[in-house]
DNA sequence: GTCTATATATTGATAGAC
DNA sequence: GTCTATCAATATATAGAC
């Protein structure tokens, strides 16, 4: 609460969402995080009274992370455009996610076999899927159907970060990226002829 | 190398693949599997000389039960029904994974992360992939198209175990089963009359 | 608020009796 | 081959000087 003039809780999150990336919350120490931000570790128990709580910090700044990412692609007016830059923004990370894994699914995964507050697990992932529901909505699909479509978007990025990673192949990323679009592209056109013939 | 006549080996192995699964290969202490699996904790180390040489005997384990998996799958006739009944047993599997998540997909990120064989990582699902892609070459696909569609079908079921255990919703695996069967229909009867009229 | 020093528990791994 | 006892390193977390 109140003025944080030193900022370095704000750096030692920082080095948290890096440190968790690469090695995984398990096998990341406190040691680690603490020596990454420049920060003594005694230190780090004035900020964070332990690291299930660092952890519970990681979360809500990716959330507010995210949240800043999608309402920028929210500029676009036209639902359909924001469906596409957010998977461009998927392949414009698939080196990093190839190398390193998606950041949102290790964290969560740790989150899930850890003791830590199981809530955050899946905050990261809602944000996501409830905001690509929300354009299937919004392009005019009913809501059953828009969940359907919003969750089968995340799905196939998801996976693709997954064996991707795993393979160390970002040509997952690629497949994912191609099917997407041309599924997208179908579904508008579907979409805008109802009860037509196809294109 | 000979007869293993105690059989202490292969409980570690299957205490092993369970402890990783549940809490992932950072958070499992040895002397959880050697707990686990009845066994000293001193004793682990006749069998195993180091916590990455488990690692390795475990993703052995799990190749021989996928081999063994897909060996069965594959006295269905016809490819196509390999498919299905491939996806079906990912359908059978949602709640463990909803509850534990994917454990391939576990084992496969903590031997990436952690400092054990990155080759382990990748051959869990390459044995799966490899199959799948098979499975569509039979079907009279191109190498290049068979493989993008097996690609695809493992990206459809790695992103909805993922997201079924981060949000602990099982709806994810309902919804990549539903699209993928409804997917393979749709290039089932694509592949049987080429340049015809729809069904 | 910041940092050093340290407590306490647990880890992977080893030595050596049987 | 099997097991007990233990080492050395590292982990989270705390106490308390400044």
């Amino acid at each position: 609460m109140g003025r944080r003039p030193s900022g370095k809780r704000e750096k030692l999150v920082a080095s948290a969402i890096d440190c968790f990336h690469q090695r995984g919350i398990p096998a990341t120490s406190l040691a680690d995080v603490a020596k990454s931000a420049d920060v003594p570790l005694g230190n780090v128990f004035y900020y964070f009274k332990s690291k299930d709580e660092l952890a519970h910090a990681v979360a809500d700044e990716w959330c507010a992370r995210l949240s800043g990412y999608l309402a920028d692609i929210d500029q676009h007016p036209d639902p359909w455009a924001r469906l596409d830059a957010f998977i461009d923004g998927a392949s414009a990370a698939r080196l990093g996610y190839t190398e390193k894994g998606c950041p949102l699914a290790g964290l969560s995964r740790d989150i899930r076999q850890g003791r830590a507050q199981d809530d955050d697990a899946r905050r990261v992932h809602d944000i996501q899927v409830r905001w690509l529901c929300g354009q299937f909505r919004e392009a005019g699909f009913s809501e059953a159907d828009a969940e359907l479509r919003g969750k089968w978007v995340m799905i196939g990025l998801q996976g693709s970060y997954a064996l991707a990673h795993a393979t160390a192949e970002e040509e997952y990323i690629l497949v994912a990226v191609q099917n997407l679009k041309d599924w997208i592209a179908a579904e508008r056109s579907r979409r805008q002829q109802p009860d037509g013939s196809p294109l």
